[in-house]
DNA sequence: ACATTAAGTGATT
DNA sequence: AATCACTTAATGT
């Protein structure tokens, strides 16, 4: 068990040391429980109350939108040393989340109970900082995501969405099914082939069937 | 060999 | 860019 506790702590202290103190990175391990979540788990539904914020280590978690029908649109994703600060308001005011959370790639989390929150932002000017800086990053991405629905075409959405992936995921080797990014896109599965076979054509991927191989990045 | 799933395509709106 | 309807190709059993 102390055996487990270290790695842990070591683990979090590899992404988290440089911004969260000695004393901080100690009381993030006694109180929080450190879990895996295997791909394609909820972390979080629309709705549901947030008893706890992760602090990933490994993974990737897919923030996704989604309308009353139902309709999905991903918003952005989360990698090691990201939380989800929109998940901070949610818990110290109780609210339920807005968002869902996919895992998208196998995650290593420590989970925190959300009662410390508060108390931490007055006690650690690190865990302020965290915060601030990770509700400022979120509003940027999302402002991104603004762009790209606003003034961004199919194919340069695409080609965004499939940079992502292949960034978050740090492989540019993408398996996924044209279907599955329709989906994450909020368009067709037949728009998505058609635009697909241009960037093949135009050799900014590389598409076979229900693999991806991105070879330019977006911008 | 057959069934299933993924991808490609023309026509229409 | 979306939808329909259909074809073709890849893959699993």
């Amino acid at each position: 068990m102390s055996n487990e506790n270290l790695s842990i702590k070591e683990k979090v202290k590899k992404l988290y040391s440089n911004i969260f103190e000695e004393a901080l990175i100690d009381e993030i391990v006694k109180v929080s429980h450190y879990n895996k979540v295997e791909s394609g788990d909820f972390l979080i539904d629309i709705g549901d109350n947030m008893t706890h914020i992760p602090l990933l280590i490994d993974g990737v978690v897919k923030i996704v939108r989604q309308d009353d029908e139902g309709e999905e649109i991903v918003l952005y994703f989360l990698e090691p040393g990201d939380t989800c600060a929109i998940s901070f308001a949610n818990c110290i005011n109780k609210k339920k989340s807005i968002f869902r959370g996919v895992v998208e790639k196998d995650l290593e989390a420590v989970f925190l109970p959300v009662e410390y929150v508060d108390d931490w932002l007055a006690k650690y000017r690190s865990w302020r900082y965290f915060i601030i800086d990770s509700y400022h990053f979120r509003l940027l991405e999302m402002v991104e995501a603004i762009d790209s629905l606003a003034f961004l075409n199919m194919s340069e959405r695409l080609l965004k969405y499939l940079s992502g992936k292949a960034k978050v995921s740090n492989n540019i080797d993408l398996q996924i099914t044209h279907q599955e990014i329709a989906d994450d896109l909020h368009t067709s599965r037949v728009v998505v082939t058609r635009i697909l076979k241009q960037l093949h054509d135009d050799k900014k991927i590389f598409s076979t069937r229900s693999k991806i191989k991105v070879l330019e990045f977006f911008k």
